[in-house]
DNA sequence: TTTATATATACGGATATCCATATATTCGGA
DNA sequence: TCCGAATATATGGATATCCGTATATATAAA
């Protein structure tokens, strides 16, 4: 119980949101990608992605100087499923939307993403 | 968005999973039966509710003496489909399972039920 | 009209959360 | 070995959250 409602914390937060959205889209991301995405500041990203790496949620790997993010792959079913759900949201949501966009962009222009 | 994290931030908190457990199990339920099934003070049990009222989550309808909640029906789709999974987690988690319980057994014997 | 029951809210304190700014740390390249 | 880029963490302050206790309100019953 404690475990469920500590994981809907950790998606009360607009900033960890927008992060989970782009992770469960595209699979991993480096904090300098999420940073050009989400146009926010490093340690403000770092700190919120530390909070998810702590629930449990996200998973890092580190490669040369730059760390990759992904949804933990060990995550319960029932937690995975409600993740999965947050995808559809960026239907609606223009923020996120935006998000997706952005992302796309990054993916094609920036040179901080080939691994 | 704002939208979206706020309505995550009512369901990260222990007793307000709980209430919207039982509220969709359930259909409606007073204030006095989610105190008999939660076994929580009774401001506590108020306190959540209007947090969840306010959130637009639940509506509440009022006979005689007593407070009927319910899932708000008007709950964008997008919000409900969510709630509709926290049904689902009543089978892993011991505490919802154990209102469950203790929410049919106030059914039987109760005297506060009958609308 | 007084009393009891159901529910809501106010108050004050403890703790958590979030942020901006500053500083570490780690690693690759010159 | 020194420098710069990528990332993480520490610090301190503002605000939010949550709780227990006390109190208010409304309705029913006597």
């Amino acid at each position: 119980m404690k475990t469920l409602s500590h994981f809907f914390k950790a998606l009360s937060d607009e900033t960890r949101l927008r992060i989970l959205h782009l992770l469960i889209q595209s699979g991993e991301i480096c904090v300098c990608d999420l940073e050009a995405v989400l146009k926010l500041s490093q340690p403000k990203i770092s700190r919120h992605l530390a909070y998810l790496r702590l629930s449990g949620l996200v998973s890092a790997r580190k490669k040369g100087q730059w760390v990759y993010y992904r949804i933990s792959p060990d995550l319960p079913e029932s937690q995975n499923s409600f993740l999965i759900q947050i995808q559809s949201l960026s239907a609606t949501d223009p923020v996120l939307k935006g998000d997706s966009a952005a992302l796309r962009g990054v993916y094609c222009t920036d040179t901080c993403t080939t691994i």
